[in-house]
RNA sequence: GCUGAAGUGGUGGAAUUGGUAGACACGUUGGACUUAAAAUCCAAUGUCCAUUAGGACGUACGGGUUCAAGUCCCGUCUUCAGUACCA
């Protein structure tokens, strides 16, 4: 009987299915790990070869994990609310909930072939409405939260309520949107309740806030950033104009500086940490504020170098600044509104794209040095962005580059406040070696030192203050989509108001289409029952709107990041009815051990979740701060794309090395025409599409070689792999190793499937190791030494590699076990019975098979992981001579503990043999805990 | 520009704290078994010279530290990823 793997892999799968082998229990006695994937989009393509890569390495470490008597929780669901359903949707007219379903079981199908420990019972998909209800409910958490700042973090807004009617806002220390506004008790209680929710609202996580979004009035939609080219829709190529739009923010900001203490308590790697960092932004400075000259106005800047605040010789606001229409003078308002017209039309991207070009306008305006109280001229530039800091700066060209080449352009003067510092070709930014001079009370101090200096004078002046700015914006939080989560909002008099808990979740409305209403509201516009009776708690025909306890529902949905911020928790408890997870099942599980997942996350899932975790945890319904202890990224799989070169103008294909005397075009043609030695098969291409069913072909020795391309796996360039394919032909475990094998699993690399064959024939070797002929062949004889030196060797370094992640590596030490093993004639049961528990996290159907003929009932994942003994490794010594203090001595490696007599003789055996290194004896050995060993001689 | 990662045979990639570079696999070549093919097994395979027994050179490039460097330090080049007028 040879290696049938299609029938043992539809076997146990069958058996793992059925026995329910990788249940995870809420309760144990063993230690809890929690090993998680990063969710798929089922996208309508299904999966292929890359996507299982980090699917697999969780795998074999959450089998490894179980061997090791770990209670592990491994988990898997669906992210299914998302773009392209809606887009499908929008074309053909059906369902996104029947698109979603059947990509679903088609995912479903497809990762159960590969094998995977997964307990499924507690599967989550975010568009299902048991699982949204709850994202719906985290949203009204966060409306009913405020951030204060002095216990630093979110409190319910019922407290704020009860400070306000108590002491007015004055004593309350909370992040709000406009900080200036101050009441007392008697007024607060002297407001109408929509004053007092238009305060509140200010306070609030989330809140409803005007936002500039790129605006495509074609599509009647808001485009992301990356969905705009070159100022038109990627879709259409339609005009994109800048909008303002009131949509709902996140208050993420609050939590810039604990979002980034964060990153210190987690296993990340740095490059992750780094973005986030980066994302988040951090700058610590001052600031400080100019009075306009003849205007009863100040313009307020951040600065990270207030000591060189005598060198500002203007200041420039960016064009959307409020002051801009204030300020400017008669004469140079035409200037100015054509300038600010000019800018608006171009979109951020283009004007970030554009950095060489240096333009603005002078306002006419002056403001007042805070020291000198010398005239400061004020332009406007688009080189200052109204979304970071205050939207203005004080342009100080003798330290910054930007200002200084603004000065130059403009022909404004330029002050040098440094020390021995040559301004006169650029400007000097170096902090560690400024000497500040030509500045009063500053001179002669250096950067630190006239930093502080400059802050407390400026207090004094009451002009400015120390500050730390953050680059994290607030996070919106609305989208114009159909296939999202609804929200669970209504509006009262243009005031949103939150439905009760006991009545989620909200159900997304039957709408006809799927696009946007023709007056430009989101598609849930077109929904005919999307009103809310407060009377009767339900859902209800928009008809009915004129009626006193009838209202109409918020239009817009939730972005596609809003069920991915806390999955995590849904899936230690992802029945439950009656909560998001009890508090028994959050205790127990705490959070995510180890998550892998591809880096397209660094700044966007990876941090909202942060978010969200910290938030649930302040408002006590989660024990923990972060969501994922440990990350691991792995690297994307790469497809390899066909190249055919056709003469230009003629249906005439020529071969690669010929391809330099045509003038030619480069076509992509399905991978799957190619065999390994890049030779087009003609035939399946003529008939793969009817535009090369009469081609003519030049061949080169009688063949046609394409070209190759690396690049990402997608459908438009036909390199997309699918799994099934090798699955049927090589099997699942082969698939597994073999994804390992490819390279370090954090690495990027070509799908390549020449060398599956080592790995399959690997897997072959295996089988007949345990077999005769067709008899099982394993007995009860003692085994070798060496095949105990060669087992023991095994799993040293197999158990070495799992913890580190190194998956690729042990798939050769596997091999060369097996080969070893081979070699010996091993059939000893006290062998391969720990060898097969070894191999099984890697290849778990083949280890089940053997498991079970080497007379075992239960499923091998039950089974204890191997002990390593490291008295079987008994090796040959190396020795090297080392100069220590003057003295000669001698470093001797060896591969394990050994005892003195052991070392001693080896020591004397070393010396024999290499005389001149030991040409004293060694007086005196030292063991140093480990392998190393010093003889001094 | 900045940040991060990396550069090793024909290819994917190994190499503990510095300690015999190229494990393992693919590919290639030769052989065995076959009528033949497939499958399987065996041998060789960094480069160059000896063509035996051995020697020299080799981890992007140039220096340095060290008894010893793929690994550490300085400089240069290249590639990939992320990010960008952040005041």
């Amino acid at each position: 009987m040879s290696y049938d793997f299609n029938t043992i892999e539809a076997k146990w799968q069958a058996y793992w299915a059925e026995k329910e082998t990788f249940k995870a229990e809420n309760n144990s006695q063993k230690p809890k790990y929690y090993v998680l994937d990063m969710f798929p989009y089922p996208s309508g393509a299904g999966l292929h070869v890359g996507h299982p890569l980090g699917y697999i390495a969780s795998d074999i470490y959450a089998r490894y994990k179980r061997h090791k008597g770990f209670n592990v929780l491994h988990p898997q669901g669906y992210d299914s609310f998302g773009l392209p359903a809606e887009q499908y949707a929008i074309q053909t007219g059906q369902h996104p909930a029947i698109t979603t379903k059947d990509n679903i079981a088609r995912y479903r199908q497809q990762l159960d072939k590969i094998g995977f420990s997964f307990d499924w019972s507690r599967e989550v998909r975010t568009s299902g409405p048991e699982y949204y209800k709850w994202t719906q409910w985290i949203f009204i958490e966060l409306f009913n939260s405020w951030y204060d700042i002095d216990t630093n973090k979110a409190r319910a807004i019922k407290e704020l309520e009860t400070i306000f009617s108590a002491k007015g806002n004055t004593t309350v220390n909370a992040v709000s949107d406009d900080e200036t506004i101050v009441f007392t008790s008697q007024e607060w209680n002297s407001f109408t309740d929509k004053e007092k929710q238009a305060i509140l609202l200010q306070y609030r996580l989330t809140y409803l806030a005007e936002t500039e979004v790129n605006w495509c009035p074609e599509l009647g939609t808001v485009l992301a950033n990356d969905e705009i080219v070159n100022g038109v829709s990627e879709r259409g190529g339609y005009p994109v104009i800048r909008k303002k739009m009131t949509q709902w923010s996140m208050r993420i900001s609050a939590y810039a500086e604990r979002l980034l203490q964060g990153l210190e308590t987690i296993d990340w790697t740095d490059s992750l940490k780094e973005s986030q960092r980066n994302w988040i932004g951090k700058s610590v400075g001052a600031s400080v504020t100019f009075n306009v000259k003849e205007y009863d106005e100040v313009i307020e800047v951040f600065t990270t170098r207030p000591d060189t605040i005598f060198g500002v010789t203007f200041m420039t606001l960016a064009p959307e600044h409020e002051l801009v229409a204030k300020i400017t003078t008669p004469e140079q308002k035409n200037k100015v509104n054509a300038y600010i017209e000019a800018t608006a039309k171009r979109s951020e991207r283009e004007r970030m794209a554009d950095v060489k070009t240096i333009s603005g306008v002078f306002t006419g305006a002056y403001a007042e040095h805070p020291f000198t109280k010398e005239p400061v001229p004020i332009w406007i530039g688009d080189y200052v962005l109204a979304g970071y800091g205050t939207g203005a700066v004080m342009a100080v060209p003798c330290g910054d580059q930007r200002d200084y080449d603004f000065a130059k352009h403009f022909d404004i003067p330029i002050h040098n406040i440094f020390e021995g510092v040559d301004i006169s070709e650029e400007a000097f930014s170096d902090k560690e070696k400024t000497v500040i001079a030509n500045s009063d009370f500053l001179n002669g101090l250096t950067y630190k030192k006239a930093v502080k200096t400059a802050i407390y004078e400026l207090e004094k002046l009451g002009q400015g203050q120390g500050k730390t700015n953050y680059r994290l914006r607030d996070a919106v939080f609305s989208r114009q989509r159909y296939w999202g989560e609804p929200f669970p909002v209504y509006y009262v008099d243009g005031m949103p108001q939150m439905i009760d808990v006991e009545h989620l979740p909200i159900k997304l409305p039957e709408v006809e289409k799927y696009l946007p209403t023709e007056t430009g509201e989101p598609p849930l516009g077109r929904a005919d029952f999307w009103a809310w009776d407060v009377e009767k708690n339900e859902v209800v025909s928009n008809s009915k709107i004129d009626d006193k306890s009838v209202f109409p529902l918020e239009l817009n949905t939730m972005p596609g990041w809003a069920g991915s911020s806390w999955y995590l928790f849904r899936y230690m408890d992802a029945g439950n009815q009656n909560e998001f997870a009890s508090a028994e099942a959050l205790g127990y599980w705490q959070n995510v051990d180890l998550y892998i997942g591809g880096n397209e996350h660094a700044t966007g899932h990876l941090l909202y979740s942060r978010f969200w975790t910290k938030f649930l945890n302040d408002r006590g319904y989660l024990p923990v701060e972060e969501p994922f202890k440990k990350l691991i990224n792995q690297g994307m799989i790469l497809g390899t794309s066909a190249i055919i070169y056709r003469i230009s103008g003629s249906n005439t294909y020529v071969s690669k090395s010929l391809k330099e005397t045509y003038d030619i075009e480069e076509l992509r043609v399905d991978v799957s025409l190619i065999n390994a030695s890049d030779e087009l098969n003609i035939d399946g291409l003529k008939k793969w599409q009817p535009q090369f069913a009469d081609a003519d072909f030049k061949l080169e020795d009688g063949k046609y070689i394409v070209g190759r391309e690396v690049e990402k796996m997608s459908k438009r360039w036909y390199n997309v792999v699918n799994p099934d394919g090798i699955c049927e032909q090589y099997g699942a475990d082969s698939l597994r190793l073999y994804e390992m094998f490819l390279g370090p699993l954090e690495q990027s690399k070509p799908w390549n499937t020449a060398g599956i064959t080592g790995v399959h024939g690997f897997l072959k070797k295996l089988w007949k190791l345990y077999h005769n002929g067709d008899v099982f062949a394993v007995t009860e004889t003692a085994p070798t030494k060496d095949a105990l030196k060669t087992l023991h060797k095994t799993i040293k370094k197999v158990q070495e590699d799992i913890e580190n992640f190194s998956f690729n590596t042990s798939v050769s030490t596997f091999m060369i076990a097996v080969n070893e093993l081979t070699a010996q004639k091993c059939t000893s049961k006290e062998i391969l019975e720990p060898l097969v528990i070894l191999i099984s996290p890697y290849a778990p159907h083949i280890a089940e098979e053997l498991w079970s003929k080497l007379g075992h009932v239960d499923s091998i994942a039950t089974s204890d992981f191997p002990v390593f003994d490291a008295s079987h490794l008994v090796e040959s010594t190396k020795a090297y001579p080392i100069s220590f203090n003057g003295k000669m001595r001698f470093t001797m490696e060896l591969s394990l503990d050994l005892s003195k007599d052991e070392i001693e003789s080896a020591v004397m055996a070393y010396e024999k043999t290499q005389q001149q290194l030991a040409g004293r004896s060694p007086k005196k050995v030292i063991v140093v805990p480990g392998k190393i060993v010093n003889i001094v001689g």
